[in-house]
DNA sequence: CATTTCACCTGGTGGC
DNA sequence: TGCCACCAGGTGAAAT
């Protein structure tokens, strides 16, 4: 499931392989709900367009994207070099949300096209970055910077927000604290499996009020997170049913878990059996010993 | 308004 | 072996 880790670790790829590349023919699936922005339009937008960066906003995506070139080979790949080498200030931004199932792939133009490719982007130097999603819950969106507000994600960052601001937006919420992690407005970037990792690492039981938390608690649950996260992040995420980043390689933090998916199997810290209850509609795993 | 539930999807799993 | 019910969970709409 792409979290913050994943999504970093997909962002990262693809910035080495496509930053400074250009666009120069787009295909899109005819999936309607694929598409935020409508497809014929993302396809007017990108076209021509430079890659200036790839980056990870909360679970969100983003290519910030040049102006439109001329056409011509040489003038492409001189306008490669000249954006590798200077910064510009991006005038779009071509924003992609993985969902559940959501791959990026660099690959050559030749190799097999899976099913449920959604996206297919020809770049100049003969690579092409394909968006594949079987369940389409992933989402693609275009925005203009002339026109549209430059994306900067639903929440807060979880990586850098501070003890004030993250007590602040918890002690503001009635929900459950898990409930409360998953929410997007919130912190942006958690999602199933590091809501239920930092809160066993915190201590704290996935149904207790987030207004009811002390000031101690949420900020063992911030620096809980926080570790996780980053722990994530350095091995390339979690890589649980078939998520794999831009080299079609699998993360390791899977067998870094204390709680998730180890329903009825030892706490590492106790041997108490891990138990598995639904809070806010999703499988949630905790320890009742050491969560309280 | 705040909060909770549910539909959207397909592939994988396990029971019979 | 084949069939099918069921589960996975990110998000946004609908219900409460």
């Amino acid at each position: 499931m792409p979290e913050l880790p994943e999504v970093e670790t997909v962002a990262r790829g693809v910035h080495e392989r496509v930053s400074g590349d250009r666009i120069v023919q787009v295909w899109f699936s005819s999936q309607p709900q694929t598409f935020k922005t409508p497809p014929i339009q993302q396809a007017d937008g990108l076209k021509g367009r430079t890659i200036v960066a790839v980056h990870r906003t909360g679970k969100h995506i983003v290519f910030e994207l040049g102006p439109s070139s001329g056409n011509g080979l040489r003038a492409e790949v001189q306008e490669v070099r000249r954006r590798r080498s200077n910064a510009v200030s991006p005038e779009a931004q071509w924003i992609v949300h993985l969902g559940m199932t959501g791959r990026l792939l660099v690959t050559s133009p030749n190799s097999p096209v899976p099913s449920h490719t959604h996206a297919r982007l020809d770049l100049a130097s003969g690579k092409e970055l394909r968006f594949v999603d079987p369940r389409r819950f992933g989402r693609l969106e275009y925005r203009d910077l002339q026109r549209d507000r430059a994306f900067h994600g639903p929440g807060a960052e979880p990586l850098t927000i501070g003890a004030q601001e993250f007590a602040a937006l918890f002690h503001s919420t009635r929900m459950t604290i898990k409930a409360a992690l998953l929410d997007q407005s919130l912190l942006a970037g958690v999602g199933n499996i590091y809501a239920d990792e930092s809160l066993f690492q915190a201590g704290i039981r996935p149904r207790r009020r987030s207004n009811r938390l002390t000031f101690a608690e949420l900020d063992r649950l911030r620096v809980a997170l926080q570790k996780v996260l980053e722990k994530a992040v350095r091995l390339g995420g979690s890589s649980v049913s078939n998520y794999v980043d831009a080299d079609g390689e699998r993360g390791l933090f899977q067998f870094q878990h204390y709680v998730y998916q180890r329903t009825g199997e030892p706490c590492r810290r106790c041997q108490t059996p891990i138990r598995r209850v639904v809070v806010a509609g999703r499988g949630t795993h905790y320890c009742p010993q050491c969560q309280n």
